[in-house]
RNA sequence: CGGGGAGUGGCGCAGCGGUAGCGCACCAGCUUUGGGUGUUGGAGGUCGGGGGUUCAAAUCCCCCCUCCCCGACCA
C-alpha cells in the first residue's frame, strides 16, 4: 500500500480523552477514531489488525472442530424473557422497538439465539456433539465505558457454544476450546495465563478466564513467571504457606516489653515509630464467627484474605468486624488489638506467624503496643491456615520460583454452563432409549477488539506500537528518502522497484512514498509499528544497500539491493 | 446513579463582558532532505444546544446535551 494513497492521518498529540496507552497510540497512529463514548471506527490500518486477530481466532476454532455461523445482532427481547435474562441484564442492554412496537435488543451475547437455533434443528443424541461460533459485534451500554477498546459499548467478540449429551462430552469440548484459546493468545503474542474464575452472570460451574498481563487490567491475579501457575488473588497460595518454624526454648526469649504508642492505630505508623519494618509486626484482625469473637493473624506486611479465612473456619460462617462490632466490645480497641485477648474464642493464624522470633503487636489497650510477644508463651493458635494474601515475590506453590501479583485484562473466558439455557429454552435431545434430556452446554468467548488493545498494551515503547508479526497490518514498512536532490529520481525508482518486487513475492508492504521529510517518515514508521522497516536513501543506494531495522528490538542491519526480497520472505 | 472537572477550526490549547487567537495538521510558494526543517502567504470556527441578563455574551445566570475523572457496577 502506498502511503500517499492510504486513508490515514497520524496525530502528533493524542486526544485528551484517551486514558490508556493502547487508545492513545491507536488513535495517534490512525488505526481507530472515537465516534462516541465506547464506540470506535476502525480505519484501514485498524481494520487490517482486527482482521488478523479474527483470522487467528477463526483458524484455531476451525482446527478445534468448531463451525462458524453468523447470528443476528438484533435479537427479539422475547428470547431474553424466555431465559429470564431480560431483567438480569436490565439497562446494560441497548433496547429498541420496531414500528409494531415489538421489543428488541442489540446483542450483548448470544446464548439465547444460538440455543434457539440448535433446538430448532437438532433433537437427537446422534446429532451431538456440535460446536458453533461466530465473530460478531456485541453491544453493552456500560455504566462507564473507558480504557478505549478495553471496555467499549460496541466490541467485536468471538462467541462459541458447545452442545453435548453429557458431562463427559462437555468436558472434552471444554478442553478442546481451552487448548484452542491457549494457541490463539500465544499466536497473538500476549503474555497470559488461564485463571480459574468465579461463576459470573452466565451462571456456569467450572470456568477459566484468560488474563493478559497488563498494568491497565481491571482484575488482580497471581501468576508464576516460570511455570503455568495462575490463580485469583482470593484462592492463590504460596510455597511455604503450610510450613512452620520450630519453637524456641523459653530461656532464649526476651520478656515482653510494653510500648507507649499514642495515636498510632495501625501497622505502618507503629513500624515507622519503632524504626522497623511492617513484617516485624503481628496484625490482628477481628471477625465474628457464629456470634463468637475470632482473631485472624498475619504478618504486618500482609492483608487477611477474607475468602481464605472463610474457608478456614468453614462450615461455620464468618463476618468481618464492623465499626458497630467494635463499639460493642470496648475491650477490643481497633488498631491496638493484641493476640492474647481473654474473650477470643477462635484464633486463626497464617503459618508465617512462626515461633522463631518475637512480634510487635497491640496490647489490647488504646495507645499501647507490646514487643517480644512470642507464639506459645504469649499467645495460642487454634487453626493454622494460609490466610495471608499472596504478594509479588512469594515462592510459587508449583515450582518455587517467583510469583507476581498483577493486573490482567480478561481477553477470553471458557464456561461449562451445563443445562441452564437448554432447560429454559427447551433445547432437548432424545437419547437411544427414547428419553428426552436437556443438551449440556459450554460457552466460550474471546474479546477480539479487546485483544487488539491488549496487544498494544504489551507491545509498545515511547515511540509507538511494536506489532507482533502475526498481527501487524503490513509485514514491512518501506521508507523512501527521495528528497529533491539529483538522486531523487533514482531513489524513487529504486524504492518503487523494491515495493513491486516485494508485492510480487507476496509480502504485505506499507510503502512511504510521500513527499515528506525523513524525520516525519521515521517517526510515523515507529508510531505505526510494522515489524520491519526498510529505508531506501541516496546514501544506501550509492553503496548498493538498503537499511533494515527491526521495530521491536531496534536492531539494524544492511541488505544488498538484490537480496531485499529474499530477506523479507 | 452520587461527587468532581471540561466542552473554542481535524488534534492539542489560550482567551473569561467590547464583535475570536496560538501550536500541530491542511492548501500554495520558497527552503530543507538520514530522526516530527525553516519561512512567507492562505483556507477553515453560528466558541456543545436552548433560554435569559446587557448597548454589547465564547466570557455572567438558568436549563439541557456530550465528554473526562473518582466511586458504585461489571462478559
Amino acid at each position: 500500500m502506498r502511503m500517499s494513497r492510504l486513508f490515514l492521518r497520524t496525530l502528533r498529540d493524542a486526544p485528551a480523552d484517551a486514558d490508556v496507552e493502547s487508545q492513545r497510540l491507536l488513535v495517534r497512529g490512525g488505526y481507530i477514531r472515537k465516534v462516541a463514548a465506547g464506540i470506535f471506527s476502525w480505519l484501514p490500518l485498524g481494520a487490517r489488525v482486527l482482521r488478523n486477530v479474527e483470522r487467528i481466532v477463526r483458524e484455531e476454532m476451525d482446527a478445534a472442530g468448531a463451525q462458524e455461523l453468523v447470528l443476528p445482532i438484533i435479537q427479539p427481547l422475547e428470547l431474553w424473557q424466555e431465559s429470564g435474562r431480560d431483567d438480569l441484564y436490565g439497562p446494560l442492554m441497548f433496547r429498541l422497538h420496531d414500528r409494531k412496537d415489538t421489543g428488541f435488543c442489540l446483542a450483548p451475547t448470544a446464548e439465547e439465539v444460538v440455543t434457539a437455533a440448535v433446538r430448532g434443528e437438532y433433537s437427537s443424541y446422534r446429532d451431538l456433539p456440535v460446536n458453533l461460533y461466530q465473530i460478531q459485534w456485541k453491544y453493552r451500554d456500560e455504566l462507564r465505558p473507558r480504557f478505549g477498546l478495553l471496555r467499549g459499548r460496541e466490541f467485536l467478540m468471538k462467541d462459541g457454544y458447545s452442545f453435548d449429551t453429557d458431562l463427559d462430552g462437555l468436558r472434552a469440548s471444554y478442553q478442546a476450546m481451552f487448548d484452542a484459546y491457549t494457541r490463539v493468545f500465544t499466536r497473538c503474542g500476549l503474555t497470559f495465563r488461564p485463571v480459574e474464575g468465579e461463576a459470573g452472570e452466565i451462571g456456569g460451574d467450572i470456568n477459566h478466564e484468560f488474563m493478559a498481563v497488563a498494568a491497565v487490567g481491571e482484575d488482580d491475579f497471581v501468576w508464576c513467571r516460570s511455570c503455568d501457575y495462575a490463580a485469583n488473588v482470593e484462592v492463590a497460595t504460596r510455597r511455604d504457606a503450610h510450613a512452620r518454624a520450630a519453637e524456641v526454648a523459653d530461656a532464649a526469649r526476651p520478656a515482653p516489653e510494653s510500648l507507649h504508642t499514642p495515636g498510632m492505630p495501625g501497622i505502618a505508623i507503629v513500624a515507622q515509630h519503632l524504626g522497623t519494618t511492617d513484617d516485624q509486626l503481628l496484625k490482628c484482625f477481628a471477625f465474628d464467627v457464629g456470634g463468637r469473637l475470632g482473631l485472624a493473624r498475619v504478618p504486618g506486611d500482609r492483608e487477611v484474605n477474607e475468602f481464605a479465612l472463610a474457608r478456614a473456619v468453614a462450615p461455620e460462617a464468618m463476618r468481618v468486624f464492623t465499626d458497630d462490632d467494635f463499639a460493642a466490645r470496648p475491650g477490643l480497641p481497633k488498631g491496638y488489638i493484641g493476640p492474647h485477648h481473654p474473650s477470643v474464642e477462635l484464633v486463626v493464624a497464617d503459618p508465617a506467624i512462626d515461633a522463631a522470633h518475637g512480634w510487635v503487636t497491640g496490647a489490647n489497650e488504646v495507645d499501647h503496643h507490646a514487643a517480644n510477644v512470642w507464639f506459645g508463651r504469649d499467645f495460642r493458635v487454634d487453626v493454622w491456615a494460609p490466610i495471608a494474601t499472596v504478594a509479588s515475590g512469594d515462592p510459587c506453590p508449583q515450582c518455587d520460583q517467583v510469583l507476581s501479583v498483577d493486573r490482567g485484562i480478561e481477553v477470553g473466558q471458557v464456561f461449562q454452563i451445563g443445562t441452564k439455557y437448554s432447560e429454559k429454552l427447551g433445547a432437548l435431545y432424545t437419547d437411544e432409549h427414547g428419553a428426552q434430556h436437556p443438551m449440556v452446554m459450554g460457552c466460550y468467548g474471546i474479546g477480539v477488539s479487546r485483544v487488539v488493545a491488549a496487544i498494544v498494551e504489551e507491545h509498545h515503547d515511547e515511540h509507538g506500537i511494536c506489532w507482533p508479526a502475526a498481527i501487524a497490518p503490513y509485514a514491512v514498512h518501506l521508507v523512501a528518502l527521495a528528497g529533491r536532490g539529483e538522486a531523487a529520481g533514482e531513489v524513487r525508482a529504486t524504492a518503487d522497484r523494491i515495493y513491486e518486487a516485494l508485492r510480487a513475492a507476496g509480502v504485505d508492504v506499507l510503502y512511504d512514498d510521500r513527499d515528506a521529510s525523513p524525520g516525519v517518515k521515521f517517526a510515523d514508521a515507529d508510531l505505526l509499528g510494522m515489524p520491519v522497516q526498510l529505508t531506501v536513501g541516496a546514501k544506501g543506494i550509492a553503496r548498493g544497500i538498503v537499511e533494515r531495522k527491526v521495530r521491536a528490538t531496534g536492531e539494524r542491519d544492511e541488505l544488498a539491493l538484490a537480496g531485499v526480497v529474499g530477506a523479507c520472505t
